[in-house]
RNA sequence: GUGGCCAUAGUGAAACGGUUAUCACGCGAGUUUGUGGCACUCGCAGUACGGGUUCGAUUCCCGUUGGCCACCCCA
């Protein structure tokens, strides 16, 4: 009966109920509370909120994804580097800016058992650049170029291709102020996607050193007031708080007035202007396609001069709006704010779960079942009885040492459930190894394809499986 | 942070408020104690959690948790 289960049920939270706050002196009421809740739960835990694990059916891409990641960074003479993912609170406040919604209202704050205000990192420019400035990287040949992939994260509210919990692969370049830096920066993040079979957009705009844009947002702050009462209700919210957001709106009422307002080009200095058409000239020159966004400006505080950001490009199909995949910038004065030396730099950041969804989406779209192409083994070896099985495994490893890596399965004892299995991998030949061939120091290959079966001796087995594979390479 | 939609085995779905919650895929075992695909048989596994209404809740209501969408923001 339902109804006896139901009771069992409860009187097993109860149990747990009484124990867990026994154990848990220390923890806030609420806590114990949200683990006694999920203890009770028959399933057992939920994932918490805002984050994902990476389960089989996605592992393969994750490979794939990072594999690109290394070689291109690498190709580009980055080198990769990593830094905690804990660091004190104050590194991000300070850089970020405070009133940054990063900071404000999605960084993950708490204290350790010395009082030290930490967080988790929201974000890794400010951390490489306070690696830089920890290991005196000054000295070392300029640029110095950081490359690394890793967790960051944001209590912000999740949704499709946003987590609390989220990767990211980054490109720093520390050191050196010259439009050809931010140029490759936004070459090696289009170069990946490229790889990857993913066509995208640069949007470019560049905002100027700190008292441009101060001008700058004196004068659209002005020009916003004149025409207060035709803004949305948000964009009038932002005008005080963070008048260039207005420039974004995607609020229709405010499209008219956006367009007439003043653009940011137009109040950069000389040094500005033409540093950023040097990076637009470097683009033009790299054939990489980008677009001119006078109105992008980016949520953090450190930027100066070119900002960038990174979209899937517009094809037929798409049809979502489209998610940034990724952006950077140069900061020229961050490394120096940071305590460290007048340092120039310039970096980028791409989000791996909106790259790796856009990459499944094209192999789902390329042959219908949305399985990665593995680089799989065309060998499965099948053992038959105890003796057999103890035999294999030093075969099989030889192979391995040999560079022949073949399919097995140790815990089917059937060897009709061997083969099913090896059927399902789709291998084109079974190496089976029984009882009769253990005798005789035989051993027998099945093309599976065809159901024809070959007894050869087994000192020849890493012979006869190169040939099979060079076969297979050749057609 | 604001608003909306949603929650049934691992996945995708079905069940006017009424017997034992159904089906497909999946996974395991077998039909064949030395041979895969096909077929058949058997098995595994579920109403997110807590409360309420009701004689009776997967179904209706509330709360919690989680997911999705838009905004905010961002990767």
């Amino acid at each position: 009966m339902p109804r006896k289960k139901e009771a069992l049920r409860k009187k097993a939270k109860n149990k747990t109920g009484k124990i867990i706050p026994k154990k848990g002196k220390q923890e806030s009421p609420k806590t114990a509370e949200k683990e006694t809740k999920a203890v009770a739960a028959k399933k057992g835990f939920q994932l918490v909120r805002g984050m994902k694990d990476i389960v089989p059916k996605e592992g393969g891409y994750w490979r794939l994804v990072s594999t690109k990641a290394a070689a291109i960074a690498e190709a580009y003479e980055f080198v990769y580097a990593e830094t905690p993912i804990v660091e004190q609170a104050a590194l991000f406040v300070r850089s970020l800016g405070k009133g940054t919604d990063v900071v404000e209202k999605e960084m993950y704050f708490f204290e350790d058992h010395d009082g030290n205000r930490l967080c988790l990192r929201p974000e890794m420019t400010a951390a490489f650049a306070r690696a830089y400035i920890s290991h005196g990287m000054h000295s070392l040949s300029q640029p110095v170029k950081l490359w690394n992939i890793g967790p960051l994260f944001r209590h912000d509210r999740p949704q499709a291709g946003r987590y609390r919990q989220f990767h990211q692969f980054n490109c720093e370049s520390f050191g050196v102020r010259d439009p050809a830096i931010d140029a490759e920066l936004v070459s090696v993040a289009y170069h990946f996607l490229k790889d990857l079979g993913i066509a995208s957009l640069v949007h470019m705009n560049s905002i100027g050193n700190t008292e441009d844009r101060g001008r700058y947002v004196v004068e659209l702050t002005a020009y916003l007031r004149t025409k207060r009462s035709y803004l949305s209700e948000l964009s009038k919210k932002r005008i005080t708080k963070n008048p260039l957001r207005v420039l974004d709106s995607k609020e229709e009422q405010d499209q008219p007035i956006i367009e007439e307002a003043p653009q940011i080009v137009d109040w950069l200095s000389d040094e500005s202007k033409k540093h950023f058409m040097q990076v637009l000239e470097y683009l033009d020159a790299l054939n990489i396609p980008y677009a001119l966004r006078p109105t992008l400006v980016r949520g953090l505080d450190y930027y100066t001069d070119t900002v960038f950001e990174i979209y899937e490009a517009e094809g037929e199909t798409s049809s979502e709006p489209a998610q940034a995949l990724g952006g950077g910038g140069r900061y020229d004065l961050l490394v120096e704010q940071l305590g460290g030396q007048p340092t120039p730099g310039a970096g980028f950041a791409l989000g791996l779960e909106r790259v790796i969804s856009l990459v499944r989406k094209q192999y789902q779209k390329e042959d219908g079942t949305g399985g990665l192409p593995e680089q799989r083994s065309p060998f499965f070896f099948a053992h038959l009885g105890e003796q057999a099985r103890q035999r294999a495994l030093p075969l099989i490893e030889d192979l391995r040492q040999d560079g022949i890596l073949v399919h097995h399965n140790v815990a089917k004892p059937a060897l009709k459930s061997q083969l099913e299995l090896a059927n399902k991998l789709h291998v084109s030949h079974a190496v089976i190894l029984g009882h009769k061939e253990l005798q005789d120091g035989t051993i027998i290959i099945r093309d599976m394809a065809s159901g024809i079966q070959e007894i050869i001796d087994q000192k020849k087995l890493r012979r006869e499986l190169r040939k099979i594979l060079e076969k297979q390479a050749a057609s």
